[in-house]
DNA sequence: TCTGGGGTCCTAGGACCC
DNA sequence: TCTGGGGTCCTAGGACCC
């Protein structure tokens, strides 16, 4: 039996990276993609030159325009750069059958079993490290443990574009500041500090079941997990408006903008959404959410809205304050062949014929009535074909 | 000139039932 | 009409990650 042996690679300042290889004049730039620089907004990613004003991902765009004054803004080309992502993981599977992909720019690979490819596994590691980064033309970072936590530590060790072989994990973890953990934030840590544990080893000393608790799941030997992964929970959407708002009509419509992208993503998953829940951030920062079972599962538009506007209404009591973000969830997902077939409903029906002409001309093509208030005030980009239908005018 | 958008997972309290 | 204790479902909120 050969040891676990676990291999996490993380792509260097992915959206920032990818901007630059296709726009060589950046190189070497500081580059902040996320937004512009006066849009209300956080950097999503700070290539490495930017990182050395102070910015990282996270800060408001407009802090880090303060900091850089003189960067390159991006928006960010999402589209883009999922079809990279895609390549990358693609690459992985081509070295062994259980890949994670974490996000769009990060993955455990169990090598364990793909001891055959190359007798030493850590050469075995710099060849799908070398394969990934000619496969997507950027730059990788690696790390190679005996387990998920081994291996995501050695790769943040050997950023940027190295690859680490963590040997003694045990000895590596005792000595860890519990703030590098992966799980352990502010908050933890601040409360860890209060009791006197700053290590690994302080708290394994003193507090074993919480140590226990830590580690968790991500101590285990190789690529294994105390439970099972369980098929997206949920799915939602927000947008944070340019400018607050109060005007109920227009807080409707968007909320039913975001409800029909929702009916569009289940339809297309085959999903049926069993809760909906509806969030709501005033102008001061405070937020609040509000849930609600659905009488039934369902991927409609139209039941999904009559479950979250009495959710909206309710928030827009609990303040007076305009709203800067309005966001819409589905949650309790159940796929079709999971559920009693009860749902021929006539609305499920109308549902997906929408869905089908949306999937064929774009998401654009048909805009439900309530949306279409929020449409004069912010077009939105068409994809394809426009069938505008005549009857959907407020 | 603050503070995105997509997620996962956990806790805690109240309702309700036996 | 001295009140108890689980179990489970439901909702709200928060920590954390990329």
């Amino acid at each position: 039996m050969k040891p676990p042996a676990v291999l996490h690679l993380d792509i260097d300042a992915f959206f920032a990276a990818v901007e630059e290889a296709l726009e060589p004049a950046l190189r070497g730039k500081p580059l902040i993609v996320g937004g512009l620089a006066h849009e209300r907004g956080v950097v999503c990613t700070a290539s490495y030159a930017a990182r050395r004003y102070g910015v990282h991902s996270g800060m408001a765009l407009r802090t880090a325009a303060r900091k850089c004054p003189h960067a390159v803004f991006r928006r960010g080309r999402y589209h883009l750069y999922r079809r990279i992502s895609e390549r990358f993981f693609a690459c992985l599977r081509r070295f062994s059958p259980r890949v994670e992909e974490m996000s769009v720019d990060e993955a455990y690979v169990d090598l364990g079993g793909s001891r055959y490819l190359c007798p030493s596994v850590y050469e075995l590691a710099a060849r799908v490290k070398a394969a990934a980064e000619r496969e997507t033309g950027l730059r990788i970072s690696a790390g190679l443990g005996r387990t998920r936590l081994g291996a995501k530590l050695a790769c943040e060790a050997a950023k940027p574009g190295g690859l680490l072989w963590l040997l003694d994990e045990p000895e590596f973890v005792a000595g860890l500041t519990l703030d590098k953990v992966p799980g352990v934030g502010p908050q933890t840590f601040f409360v860890l500090q209060g009791l006197g544990v700053r290590r690994g080893r302080e708290l394994q000393a003193k507090y074993p079941a919480l140590w226990r608790k830590v580690f968790a799941g991500q101590y285990a030997g190789g690529m294994e997990r105390e439970r099972p992964e369980a098929a997206h929970p949920s799915l939602s959407r927000e947008t944070t408006f340019p400018h607050d708002i109060r005007d109920e009509g227009l807080l409707h419509s968007h909320l039913a903008y975001l409800l029909d992208r929702l009916a569009v993503q289940l339809l297309r998953d085959g999903l049926y959404a069993g809760r909906v829940e509806v969030k709501a951030r005033f102008s001061d920062f405070s937020t609040f959410t509000r849930r609600a079972a659905l009488p039934f599962p369902t991927y409609s538009y139209f039941h999904l809205w009559q479950g979250a506007l009495p959710l909206l209404r309710a928030l827009l009591r609990e303040r007076e304050l305009p709203l800067r973000l309005v966001g819409a969830k589905v949650e309790g997902l159940q796929e079709a062949r999971d559920l009693l077939p009860f749902f021929s409903l006539k609305d499920e029906k109308m549902t997906a014929a929408i869905g089908a002409v949306k999937e064929r001309f774009g998401f654009s093509s048909l805009r439900n009535g309530r949306s279409m208030l929020l449409e004069e005030m912010y077009p939105v980009e068409r994809e394809g074909m426009v069938l505008k239908t005549a009857s959907l005018t407020k």
